[in-house]
DNA sequence: GACCCGTGGGT
DNA sequence: TACCCAAGGGT
C-alpha cells in the first residue's frame, strides 16, 4: 500500500466510527487514490455543469457509452446557457443512442431552470439541485458532493451493492432502496467533508469495477478480509431480479420512432411512423441510411400499427415529439 | 410501491 | 440465445 496516498488518522476523526469502519475507510480511499479510472468528469478542472451532465448521462447507462457523448455535449454546450439557448429537440437529437431520451429533454429543462433561477450557474446545494428536472435523490447528492465538495449521503446501485455485501453479507441489495440502507450509508459517511467525498467516490468505484453485480473480482478487493458476504461463503441472492422486458413492447417502438425523428431533416409524415413495414428486408448496415436502420429495428415486431399509434401518442404526450403540418418532428 | 422509460454489451 | 445489467427519475 502506498503510504503517501494514505490518509492521516486525524482526518478520520475520533467520533463514534469504530475501528473496523475506519479501517474500511482507509483501505477504500487508499485503493481509490491509486486505482481510480481517469474519467474526464473527475478532472479537477471539470465544471459543475460538466459533472451534472455526466451524472444525468450515467443514469442507467455504462461509462463506456457515455464518454464520447459527454465530450461532444460539453464542446457543443459548455454552459447551461448554451444548451438553454437551443430548442429541446436539439438536445434529444444530440443525445444520440444513449437511451432514455427523455433524459435529454429534462437536462435541457434543467439548463433552462438554471439560467432562470440560478443566474446560469449550477446550484450548489442538494436541495436546490433536487428541484431541477431529471435530478433525483442520487444525482442531487452526487453533484453536491463531486462538484461542490459537500458532505452528502450518496447512494447509487454500486454503493448499495457494496454495502449489502460488505456489511450485510448479502449478495445483492433489496430490490428497492430502503430506509435502513439510507441510515447505514449516513452512519458510514466520514465526518470530514473532503474525506466523505473521496469515500463516496471510492465505494462507487469499487462497485463499478471490482464488486460488480455479475462476477465480482474479490481477488482484487481491498476490503476482502472485512467482507461479510465473503465470510458467509458468498451466499446467493434470496430473490431473482425481474428482467426488463423489451422485445415487442411500446418501448421498442418508441425507440425506433425517436431514432427516425432524430435523423430526419424534415418532419416525418405520420403514416411513415405508423405503417412502418415490419418485414423490411435486412440489409448491410453500411449500405442503409439511418432512417432505414431505425425502421429495420421494427423488424420482427408482430405489433400492428395500433401499437405504433400508441407509442407515438406517448411520445407526443411526453414532449419527445411534436406534430406539425408536415408531420412529426422532435420538439422545437 | 409498482411500473414505465432506451440501448447495447457481456455472459 | 436469452437474459442480465448499467453513477435513476417520474408518476
Amino acid at each position: 500500500m502506498n503510504t503517501e496516498t494514505s490518509v492521516p488518522d486525524s482526518e478520520y476523526g475520533t467520533g463514534d466510527a469504530d475501528r473496523r469502519t475506519r479501517l474500511v475507510h482507509r483501505r477504500l480511499t487508499d485503493w481509490f487514490a491509486e486505482a481510480a479510472r481517469e474519467l474526464p468528469w473527475r478532472d479537477p478542472e471539470c465544471s459543475p455543469w460538466g459533472i451534472l451532465v455526466s451524472e444525468v448521462m450515467l443514469q442507467q447507462t455504462p461509462v463506456v457509452r457515455v464518454l464520447p457523448l459527454w465530450q461532444d455535449w460539453l464542446e457543443r454546450w459548455p454552459t447551461p446557457a448554451a444548451l438553454a439557448a437551443e430548442p429541446a429537440g436539439a438536445a434529444v437529437r444530440h443525445w444520440g443512442r444513449l437511451g432514455y431520451p427523455r433524459r435529454a429533454l429534462r437536462l435541457h429543462a434543467a439548463a433552462t431552470a438554471i439560467v432562470l433561477h440560478h443566474h446560469g450557474s449550477v446550484p450548489t446545494t442538494r436541495e436546490e439541485l433536487l428541484a431541477l428536472p431529471g435530478v433525483g435523490a442520487y444525482t442531487a447528492a452526487a453533484v453536491a458532493a463531486f462538484a461542490f465538495h459537500r458532505r452528502e449521503t450518496v447512494v447509487d446501485t454500486n454503493i448499495r451493492r457494496v454495502q449489502a455485501r460488505l456489511f450485510a453479507g448479502a449478495a445483492l441489495p433489496a430490490p428497492a432502496l430502503t430506509a435502513a440502507e439510507m441510515r447505514r450509508a449516513e452512519a458510514l459517511l466520514p465526518d470530514d467533508d473532503a474525506l466523505s467525498v473521496r469515500w463516496n467516490a471510492a465505494v462507487m468505484e469499487l462497485g463499478a469495477v471490482t464488486c460488480t453485480a455479475r462476477a465480482p473480482a474479490c481477488r482484487d478487493c481491498p476490503v476482502l478480509d472485512a467482507c461479510a458476504w465473503v465470510s458467509a461463503g458468498r451466499p446467493t441472492a434470496d430473490y431473482t431480479p425481474r428482467g426488463q422486458s423489451w422485445a415487442g413492447t411500446d418501448r421498442q417502438v418508441r425507440g425506433a420512432i425517436v431514432a427516425v425523428l432524430r435523423t430526419a431533416e424534415t418532419p416525418v409524415p405520420r403514416h411513415v411512423l405508423i405503417e412502418a413495414p415490419v418485414d423490411l428486408a435486412m440489409g448491410e448496415p453500411a449500405e442503409i441510411g439511418p432512417l432505414h436502420a431505425a425502421l429495420r429495428a421494427l423488424h420482427g415486431l408482430r405489433a400492428p400499427s395500433e401499437q405504433h399509434e400508441r407509442a407515438l401518442a406517448g411520445l407526443l404526450t411526453d414532449g419527445l415529439a411534436q406534430e406539425t403540418d408536415g408531420g412529426i418532428r422532435l420538439p422545437g
